[in-house]
DNA sequence: GTCTATAGAATGATAGAC
DNA sequence: GTCTATCATTCTATAGAC
């Protein structure tokens, strides 16, 4: 019946299993990105989902057991994305490639980032050990590292923390308020184009904003 | 009983409503900042109020009547705090006045920010006309005045959209996600002088990433 | 204008046949 | 592993006495 599982692959009970778990996931990141936690129903993701109610909960026993595991996902997502922070050295370079891959992120999964906003809008009362932990030490070890930018004489000095914040908020917005964004725009989603413009103008405005313009490097 | 109509002055039926209104709007706005439209119900916020959950359906008919009220309060601070961009022409002092109020309005009613990025986040189910009307001449009036002040050349040429866009998230996530920057802060919020210190680290990296220095004026 | 009691509707979760 | 029928709960909203 699914389709997801290479063809000619015998349908075995655990491709079955992966295969209506990852239906499910994604019909539950949409409906919670919509409707928030109690605003979604499992009958509305059931629904989008293809399966029966009763299915659902075979899979996932409880809503808040699945709503946690859309999480975390989208945690992990963020998580992996923030390693390209490290890839090199060079102010410039880690913090074009880091806003680049947020924006792209923000396009290319906005119900996660929406589900995101969600929680954390509502006091995170589902994933707040994940901020006291992994949010918290990915952190702390940036800020070292932009401390070390501004001692270097790199970039300007500015705190890293909001600096951080600015960063996260600005390419953030593009999925969490994309319906704002899309009705100031015609009614119509941005563009490539337009969104290449408005990646370039967050880069742009953040790097000369910190002083950590290339031609500013001997 | 209630305390918020002048001493002495008698309790007329319309002072009554007027209290009772406010009380009852007051808890809405934090009840449904903290849970979303759904996840608040009649009975948290009757019970924050003080008052019992039939009066509150005395006063507002239904929970999206109250809803409305709420978001309509929140959206005329929006768009008055709007106006000090109009202050002044010249786009240091502009862009200052307004990110710096807008940091304070997050600061003072985040509950009311909460509120509206639920709305937006969840496709504005109630207050769409509010974005396709005020929100969308506001921001094209500004858009006109951003851009004139790339013809003089007072600005380098940035998108208006997305400079904009800028200015609302990095502000608004001072409310918004508070949360989370209160957990990245040991559990606290920030203080008066953090606070200053983001306001003044977000005011400087927008005006010098868009070339608008002081200095850089003759 | 206040408040108790409850109607009426929606929803999360389960039982049990297939 | 699937699905119908249904229970138990929760919530919005109202009726009606005071």
């Amino acid at each position: 019946m699914s389709s997801s599982s290479p063809a000619g692959k015998k349908a075995t009970k655990a491709t079955i299993r992966a295969d209506n778990e990852k239906l499910i996931l994604e019909a539950a990141e949409a409906v919670f990105a919509e409707s928030g936690f109690r605003g979604a129903t499992t009958s509305q993701i059931a629904e989008r989902a293809g399966i029966p109610k009763a299915n659902l909960h075979y899979y996932f026993p409880t809503k808040k057991v699945l709503y946690r595991q859309v999480v975390h996902n989208i945690f992990t997502i963020w998580l992996e994305a923030a390693n390209s922070f490290d890839d090199c050295d060079d102010p410039v370079s880690a913090l074009s490639s880091y806003i680049s891959l947020k924006m792209d992120i923000s396009r290319q999964y906005p119900n996660g980032s929406k589900v995101w906003a969600n929680e954390i809008l509502h006091g995170a009362p589902v994933i707040q050990d994940y901020l006291e932990t992994s949010l918290r030490d990915w952190t702390q070890s940036r800020v070292i590292i932009i401390n070390r930018w501004i001692s270097e004489g790199k970039i300007r000095p500015v705190d890293p923390n909001y600096l951080l914040y600015m960063i996260w908020s600005t390419t953030q917005h593009y999925a969490d308020f994309n319906h704002q964004i899309e009705t100031l725009n015609q009614h119509s989603p941005l563009t490539d184009i337009q969104f290449e413009t408005a990646k370039k103008t967050v880069i742009s405005i953040i790097l000369q904003g910190i002083g950590a313009t290339p031609n500013d490097r001997s």
